[in-house]
DNA sequence: GTATCTGCAAAACTTTTGCAGTACC
DNA sequence: GGTACTGCAAAAGTTTTGCAGATAC
């Protein structure tokens, strides 16, 4: 299920905050990408590059804080990186990373959910599986060099 | 079990480098707080509080990455800061971290090795299941602040 | 003696912040 | 009109790097 740019705008505007150009740019490039792995750099890069929509760093992080604090983004850290962001509504699954090329993989949902279940029985926390990404080396990466 | 400094520092040497008084002393420090979160900073600070010892950052930085290369060594990323380090010994727990106050705690073994061996099926990737880290809130938290 | 290490300093990289001016409602 | 937002610029925090001099082997 796509969230689109209204979606989100609607959302920020519900949360008592100012639509603006830059928001609508950041919410229509996170709406448009909602699939990629975005970062902070790769949608400054983009707005940047519209010369209808240039906004600045800050505002762009701003922008991107103001979503998540209104529940429709989150971010996570893959690597030794910069922070991703998806979409809250598409994050309900968890990656795998490569220690070594950086590819990132899917990771099925089965067995996951028993297993944050009694992660969570037993350690009390309340267990956020959106944030998290586990690292490996992928099937390329091992062959590539044992 | 424990390593201890002189350990290391025979790891190093069987690599070919070369032992000097800063890598001691980052080994020592490593060893003697193996049970601890240690992170660069951490470290840092230690070493620079002996006067018999001091070493730069940089020297820091790079003992701790030729001790990782050795293998003796491993860090992860269990928040927006700073790596933490430990040795690859003990590595083989996994940490929650409360996303609001930092509290970590062990993951309970049960149901873990299952799920990656599961998981190392499916997506082909070696998963490494030292350096993650699994976010969410802690009970304190939970309960201060709905 | 020489290749490796070290210290210093500065840079790289991501993210945050202070402040004066702008624009949304 | 007033408050919230923006751009700019600079800072903060962690880690890396270039280079000249020191040191382990």
């Amino acid at each position: 299920m796509h969230i689109d740019s209204e979606t989100l705008i609607n959302a920020l505007r519900n949360q008592g905050l100012r639509i603006t150009e830059a928001r609508r740019a950041v919410c229509s490039i996170v709406a448009r990408r909602h699939s990629e792995h975005l970062t902070a750099a790769s949608i400054l890069e983009e707005v940047q590059a519209d010369p209808a929509a240039r906004a600045d760093q800050s505002t762009v992080y701003r922008t991107l804080d103001a979503l998540e604090e209104a529940g429709l983004l989150v971010h996570s850290h893959l690597g030794h990186g910069a922070a991703v962001y998806h979409l809250a509504s598409e994050a309900t699954h968890q990656h795998v990373v490569c220690n070594r090329c950086g590819t990132t993989a899917a990771v099925p949902a089965a067995g996951l959910s028993e297993w944050l279940t009694q992660l969570q029985e037993t350690t009390g926390f309340e267990v956020d599986p959106t944030h998290f990404a586990i690292t490996g080396t992928c099937p390329d990466c091992a062959t590539t060099d044992t």
